[in-house]
DNA sequence: GCCCCAAAAAATGAATACACTTTAGTGTCT
DNA sequence: AGACACTAAAGTGTATTCATTTTTTGGGGC
């Protein structure tokens, strides 16, 4: 496994430094970090469904201590993705190969109902502040795939920031940090990035109009296109 | 505060011992504890929105060391109804009073989703055993009221369980976790128990009959009713 | 009085220490 | 050989300790 590189303070640790080989100067806790290395390696398939997960093992391998992983593996049984019964080892979650598959369906449940009570409840700063980055994509010009993907992380944020209803905005938000994680892990394709662009704007504009059933199928189709995408192999 | 009174093992802590009222033999963590207070503590209202949960008070006050504390807090956060900065104290997420309210609503959105894709994934065992228990619940015989709940239960959970979605299954149980709570706060009105009870039935019986679309929808009309049995004041 | 800054106090993130449990061996008895 | 019992190793849950960061507090300076 990878010795985590960052985070090079508090370090009375560190027995033999099989780690840290860059700090450039980071920004998340420990417990983050640790978190993104094991769910990667899920995710990546490198940690299989049943695979057990010993803080004890994942701590050595990882150079940090026992006290973060401990942590970062509460996290991702509350994510569900990992299993533990009180005193022993946590355990991947057997299921967990269509787990990406499966937070874009919950997606589907969950986005477009979001997007129409969004369209009755957004504030118009939040819309100006969206047309505004829509503009600045300016498609086909130099870099404007990654800005597109800025704009499409920040058009289904805004939504569920606006949805009017923490736990759903919390979901979608988990959903949402499960689709980026495997965007690193494997980027579009740039004809879905042109399609998606245009299906943003298509929501953007039902937002605007306060229309929300054009809203919620707006980001339905949306859904299902980004989802057909890529029929086989790891989803979304 | 209270002091816990649960897991009296590993006590090397305990400085003056303002707890451990009596020890019944428990089952769950401590971690488990701590959180619950917490949580009881926050939909009792006892802590505000914007509170400030600080790991060594409650730690100090709930009679364990900081550890527990923290793993619960980071429950609470990933939860989303605390909210924490790195490096700053954790806090009571402004707008925590409609919690239950939200949560009410999310699971308007998931659980006919649910209840909809369990009618075509649904085992004949677990159809089976809600039926068995179903049968059990007898109305209007002594102490039906307890065993109606339980059914209640089981047959909310075992639509999850059936959805055929982890991440959706781990979404409702969540909500269902809040909603236990919130009974134990304070129960249901027997009117709501009987009305309940026939419900129940109704979507048990468009499970045996595979019927998605009766199923989502006796399964709506079970939740609107829920949720308008309290117009006023903590729903649900 | 109000603002700004330094030092003290309190709180956090993480490491380490330790009691208890589970798991893996190992050897014996049948 | 296979089942059982006992021991050692590994792992988990929590307490404790420590370095760092944030918050509070106690003065000057204006």
């Amino acid at each position: 496994m990878k010795p985590l590189a960052k985070l090079a303070k508090r370090s009375p640790a560190d027995p033999d430094a099989v780690l840290r080989p860059a700090a450039p100067a980071e920004a998340g806790s420990r417990v983050d970090e640790v978190y993104r290395q094991i769910l990667a390696q899920i995710i990546r398939g490198e940690l299989a469904s049943g695979a057990e997960l010993k803080s004890t093992q994942l701590a050595a391998s990882l150079g940090v201590s026992r006290t973060p992983v401990v942590q970062a593996l509460a996290r991702l049984i509350a994510d569900g993705i990992v299993t533990q019964r009180m005193n022993m080892r946590a355990v991947v979650r057997p299921g967990a190969e269509n787990w990406l598959i499966e937070v874009h369906e919950l997606r589907l449940l969950l986005e477009p109902a979001a997007a129409a009570r969004a369209a009755e409840r957004i504030t118009e700063p939040a819309l100006r502040q969206l047309e505004q980055q829509a503009a600045a994509v300016a498609p086909q010009t130099e870099g404007w795939t990654k800005r597109a993907r800025e704009f499409d992380f920040a058009l289904h944020l805004s939504i569920a920031d606006h949805a009017g209803n923490q736990p759903m905005r919390d979901a979608i938000y988990k959903c949402w940090h499960y689709k980026q994680l495997s965007y690193e892990l494997g980027p579009d394709r740039p004809t879905s990035i042109v399609r998606g662009y245009e299906e943003h704007l298509t929501i953007l504009e039902a937002l605007k109009a306060g229309d929300a059933a054009t809203a919620s199928a707006a980001m339905e189709l949306h859904l299902r296109l980004a989802g057909s995408y890529r029929p086989e192999g790891r989803v979304v």
